[in-house]
RNA sequence: GGCGCCAUGGUGUAACUGGUUAACACGCCGCCCUCUCAAGGCGGAGAGUUCGGGUUCGAUCCCCGAUGGCGCUACCA
């Protein structure tokens, strides 16, 4: 931070628990929780469950426990509390209405009627003329009577903001400058939803203030809506906090990080076998940030090394590659760098763990004669990657086209379900039968790739064990592998 | 399409407020060590800094433009 500016700062991530904890919130976490550190700081977690459609009921307990293996602990949350709370947001739906009546009152809101449907076809023609898509402010014009009579009818309606028709917002992103957005390139953003509930954008702004934050740290990702933002800072009269966007993570091919095409669950990274020591090192690379002499010496820093001369004014803007290769060697540095001791402690913690191989031990008890089977019974569940030939997953009576492609849709429905074999098992057999698919061949598909083999112990409790982003990974790999043969078969 | 952000080898970073044979790490290749594979040691290829202008005695670095990449463009965050 500047050195203009010392004061107790207060910063905070803000993770959403719509799935599995994600990188990104690790790496944008890991800045705050050292900008916090270096100056005496707070470091608050506040969940942002406003939309309940993509709401993931055992997310928020995962958030916590990523962040916690990481080390990266923080001062003021839902489980720990504070003078700020609640922090989760759909425990503060009274505030938020309150803060929208505020500008309803003040004319810098105002209920808008139209009906999704509605806004839908208003979209496809702005695209069909090639015009930005933009809310055409109908409701904006809407006299005090036709409000009346609308509210009276009990038509649904959500708040919008009501953005200047002319002008500009300039706010200063601290890494980059000053950025310029004219307000005929700002729309008038939902504030409050029909189901009461707000969104990100209200609700973001009325916490950070409430919370008394000082500084915003998020990804870039955020920057085009800023605007509105600072907008509804000046609306309520508040000050604007200083506001740092944090380069985005990128795929192999330059695109924003997606599991499509990288692992991104830090569930998957645990189980996997990745030490958080080195997935901290890791994500303290990725944008600089750590004084040159350090960078270049060495590349290797522990937490403490970070909290001591990391700055986040010497973030590069410009968006890293989350590169999968060189975490490994990290990792494998971590690795051999442990004492025998350590290192076979990190495997019965992990790989190893007492909990983990007494439940695959439950799974092939009866299906052994001699305890020296077990390794070829189970050799599935300790292996990085199975790739199984076409003569092992391919069904006789199926192309390779209509396999892979309903691999696909087993991939989709097992990301959308609840991991418990109650859950999986009508699920996957209803896409199955949706497909025409049997059962057999379904289950049997799904072993092959996951396990590598046709015969293996039962498939739903392996994959339940194996766990979710695990066995998610594990399929795509395969559809990835198999995509890669068939671009060189053609 | 509109708006915004960004731009150093394949990847991550470095190069003090303009002056270096553009550095380090990963990866890749080769050699050594070695029963194998790793690890380790040694060496090598790979960018003249996206391109074009400008400012300057001198630009990776400052300015302008182009190009490209990415993000946003939801009653998601």
């Amino acid at each position: 931070m500047t050195a203009d500016t010392e004061q107790n700062i207060r910063v905070r991530i803000a993770p959403s628990p719509t799935g599995d904890p994600h990188v990104g919130t690790a790496y944008i976490g890991l800045i705050n929780f050292l900008c916090a550190r270096q100056r005496n700081g707070k470091f608050v977690l506040r969940i942002e469950d406003t939309d309940r459609t993509r709401f993931v009921s055992t997310s928020e307990q995962m958030i916590f426990e990523a962040l916690r293996w990481l080390g990266l602990s923080w001062d003021e949350g839902p489980d720990v509390g504070g003078p700020y709370g609640p922090y989760r947001q759909s425990e503060r739906t009274e505030i938020y209405r309150e803060h929208a009546d505020l500008l309803l009152a003040s004319g810098s809101a105002y209920r808008c009627f139209c009906t999704p449907e509605e806004l839908e076809a208003v979209r496809r023609q702005q695209m069909a003329a090639r015009l930005p898509a933009r809310y055409p402010g109908t409701c904006r014009r809407l006299s005090v009577s036709e409000v009346e009579a609308n509210l009276s009818a009990a038509r649904p309606f959500v708040i919008r903001m009501k953005v200047p028709g002319s002008g500009s917002t300039t706010f200063r992103d601290e890494l980059r400058g000053a950025i310029t957005f004219e307000h005929t390139n700002v729309d008038d953003q939902v504030l409050i939803k029909s189901d009461g509930f707000p969104t990100y954008h209200l609700a973001n702004v009325v916490d950070d203030y409430l919370m008394r934050i000082t500084d915003v740290i998020r990804a870039e990702e955020w920057i085009s809506s800023t605007p509105k933002h600072v907008l509804l800072y000046q609306a309520f009269g508040w000050p604007v906090p200083r506001f740092w966007h944090m380069p985005l993570l990128r795929n192999v091919d330059k695109s924003k990080i997606s599991k499509r095409k990288n692992p991104v669950s830090l569930v998957y990274y645990r189980q996997a076998g990745y030490l958080p020591e080195a997935m901290l090192n890791f994500l303290g690379l990725m944008g600089g940030g750590m004084p040159a002499d350090i960078n270049n010496a060495t590349e290797k820093f522990t937490l403490e090394d970070m909290m001591q001369h990391f700055d986040i004014r010497n973030i590069r803007p410009a968006g890293p590659v989350f590169d999968l290769t060189k975490l490994r060697w990290l990792n494998g540095e971590y690795l051999r760098a442990l004492s025998p001791q350590a290192f076979y402690g990190a495997l019965r913690s992990t790989i190893l763990s007492d909990h983990y191989l007494s439940r695959i031990a439950g799974l092939v008890q009866t299906r052994m004669e001699t305890l020296g089977q077990f390794g070829d019974l189970t050799n599935f569940f300790f292996a990085e990657n199975v790739l199984p030939p076409p003569e092992v997953f391919l069904p006789k009576k199926r192309s390779i086209e209509e396999t892979l492609a309903f691999a696909a849709e087993q991939l989709a429905t097992l990301e959308a379900t609840e991991w418990t074999a109650e859950a999986l098992e009508p699920a996957l057999k209803q896409m199955g039968d949706a497909k025409g698919w049997s059962v057999k061949e379904n289950f049997m598909l799904l072993r092959a790739i996951l396990t590598g083999s046709t015969m293996s112990p039962p498939l739903l409790e392996s994959m339940v064990i194996f766990g979710k982003a695990r066995t998610l990974d594990r399929l795509r790999r395969f559809l990835d592998a198999q995509k890669k043969t068939a671009g060189h078969r053609k």
